[in-house]
RNA sequence: CGGGGCGUGGCUCAGCGGCUAGAGCACUCGCUUUGGGAGCGAGGGGUCGCAGGUUCAAAUCCUGCCGCCCCGACCA
């Protein structure tokens, strides 16, 4: 591609709604274009970077057998109410109402619809298993994107789903498709952790997701490296110090006092100058119709998963602030454990090892200090509620966790039944048994990839692709467009390296070199080529590794067996 | 949806009751320059997000709306 017939608006100064990395490289770079909140156009260098990552995930998926299709992005809202997920999909659903009155979604994913491609044509335990994937836009009106193209309304994703006779088919498949993830993430350069997550909306049992770290990451993950533990903070579980009765302090008269107005912990510590962790909060829960209270520490979260599991009940959400008032008969924020009549008390095992500490008084403006637990109020359970912290340790540990924000860039789950059965996707067994079809589904956001790529791969000077999504393997430079020798040189070396398939980005611009140096850093592909006056006189090229920043001359004969040499080392160390 | 910030030329921003709205970068033309975002000169480009209101006078003050960013809530 020759520069100066295409569009690379690479910009001098950031503009100032960009703040991730990823987000102001990629502005900087003219890679993208926002046309609104979360909704963007790729420009041409963009656009190469999603073609290189798609080939990458076409050759892998070919490698587990998968058969690419395309789905319609326009789906009858009638198909999303039969699995139920019409109501799950809520606000982030986009849909629309045509001419004759016949409501749509666009679609967000796709395993309704394949479900019922699925259902349609599979009819014996011959036709299993099989997998099927696509590479397509999805669309979510998220309550707000964020990061660039790392949460957009629109997104391009590869979703497969495979289809089985059994868990233990599907297992099989789904372990396939686990290690067709590693190598697609680690062909692109991306170095990742893979943790145990659950699978919310989307159902099933086990799901996988594949995660990068990063700082602009909207997840959370724990890592223990000597328990060989990698989850999604959801499911980390933590030791429990034993609490010695001995170290508690003296347990001081209980105390009710006004404190008019202040709901949160924030608030109460601000007035009273306590600190969060001589507070605790009490969180209520509707868990199978029947009002919970949760206590934990002034400082931490309540965990629904683990309530989930502890009550063992999908059935978990929080009470709204009426309810509250009934429960509690008092208003939102000044909710505690003493006196609550007909509410399962749940105490996180923190709470039992604290002494007179601050609650709500299940009054109006009022807060009890003083509390102790068993003395004041009994819990019914004392167990691991709360969410993970700096500091705790995985169960059995001593080492802690390792708390990291991360991206989630892949997420495969064993859906097992949870669509054939609602959409009616049978086979029929060798008895001549009907079943409902088992399936699988394997999600990568694409775009995602390349803000997670950028996001790994970059300096003070710009992006530094990897060779194997770079938009271009090599980036060649005319120090002086004027120059004829120069120029021709440039001329031969292009149509020679695009004869044998190297993707080549012609600076063929008449601008100041420094303005092609600082380009060629900021758009990122790994190797330049650089032509000037004076190593033209002595036959001579320059080649410089945009990641090492090494820069060394060639004889201009050799300039061509050199690179190849260069870009093949480079793609090996992506194997 | 809650909290915070911001909408002025293509980009970054200044001006925040006063006269004809500015700078840098970018763009066009000319001369000089030419291996890390050049210099000088000339030029083009803005209904100051939109709609009301206050005022002799509004980019500037007030109200409403729209859009954008950040934090939170939410999220396959």
């Amino acid at each position: 591609m020759l520069w100066r017939e295409t569009l690379i608006p690479t910009l001098r100064d950031i503009p100032k709604e960009a703040e991730a990395t990823s987000h102001r490289l990629m502005l900087k770079a003219g890679y993208i274009r926002k046309l609104s909140a979360g909704v963007y156009s790729y420009l041409p260098l963009g656009f190469r970077v999603l073609n290189k990552i798609i080939a990458i995930i076409r050759q892998e998926m070919a490698r587990v057998h998968a058969e690419e299709v395309l789905l319609p992005a326009l789906h009858p809202a009638e198909l999303w109410r039969r699995t139920g997920r019409y109501e799950a999909l809520g606000q982030d659903k986009i849909s629309f109402t045509n001419r004759s009155g016949q409501e749509f979604v666009l679609g967000p994913t796709h395993e309704e619809v394949i479900t019922e491609l699925a259902g349609a044509y599979v009819q014996s335990y011959q036709d299993l298993p099989f997998s099927l994937y696509q590479i397509q836009t999805k669309f979510r009106d998220e309550l707000r994107p964020r990061f660039g193209i790392v949460r957009t309304k629109e997104f391009i994703m590869k979703d497969a789903y495979s289809f089985h006779q059994d868990e233990a088919d599907l297992k099989q498949t789904y372990q396939k498709f686990y290690r067709a993830y590693e190598r697609i993430m680690k062909r692109c350069g991306l170095a990742i952790v893979v943790v145990s997550a659950d699978p919310g909306i989307m159902g099933g049992k086990v799901s996988d997701e594949f995660m990068v770290i990063s700082p602009y990451g909207e997840d959370h993950i724990a890592i223990s490296k000597e328990k060989n533990i990698c989850v999604s903070r959801d499911l980390a579980f933590r030791t429990i110090q034993k609490q010695q009765n001995a170290k508690k302090e003296q347990q001081l008269p209980l105390e009710k006092f006004e404190t008019p107005n202040l709901r949160t912990v924030e608030e109460l510590c601000a007035r009273f100058k306590l600190k969060a962790n001589q507070l605790v909060k009490t969180i209520l829960y509707i868990v199978d119709s029947k009002p919970v209270a949760a206590c934990v520490p002034g400082q931490s979260e309540v965990n629904e998963f683990k309530l989930r599991k502890l009550l063992n009940t999908a059935n978990v959400r929080q009470a709204t602030a009426q309810e509250i008032k009934r429960i509690t008969n008092a208003p939102v924020g000044f909710s505690g454990p003493v006196g609550l009549k007909d509410v399962r008390i749940i105490a996180d095992a923190d709470v039992a090892g604290m002494s007179n500490f601050v609650t709500g008084a299940n009054e109006a403006d009022m807060h009890l200090r003083h509390v102790n637990i068993d003395r004041d109020f009994k819990a019914d359970s004392v167990a691991d509620i709360r969410y993970v912290e700096e500091g705790d340790c995985p169960p059995d540990s001593n080492k802690p966790y390792q708390l990291q924000t991360a991206m989630e860039v892949g997420h495969i789950f064993q859906l097992g039944t949870r669509y054939t059965q609602s959409l009616s996707a049978t086979y029929r067994n060798e008895k001549g048994e009907t079943h409902p079809i088992v399936m699988g589904c394997y999600g990568i956001g694409v775009n995602r990839l390349i803000a997670a790529s950028i996001d790994q791969h970059h300096d003070d000077k710009g992006i530094v692709f990897p060779i194997s999504i770079a938009p271009f393997h090599v980036h060649l430079i005319t120090v002086n467009q004027k120059h004829e020798p120069s120029c021709e040189l440039a001329a031969r070396l292009y149509e020679q390296l695009k004869k044998e398939n190297i993707d080549v980005l012609y600076d063929n611009r008449d601008v100041r070199a420094g303005v092609k140096f600082n380009d060629a850093d900021l758009i990122g592909m790994p190797m330049q080529l650089i032509i000037g006056e004076k190593n033209l006189a002595k036959k001579m090229i320059e080649i410089k590794i945009r990641a090492t920043k090494e820069s060394y001359q060639v004889d201009q004969e050799q300039a061509f067996s050199e690179v190849t040499k260069q870009l093949n080392g480079m793609l090996e160390k992506l194997k």
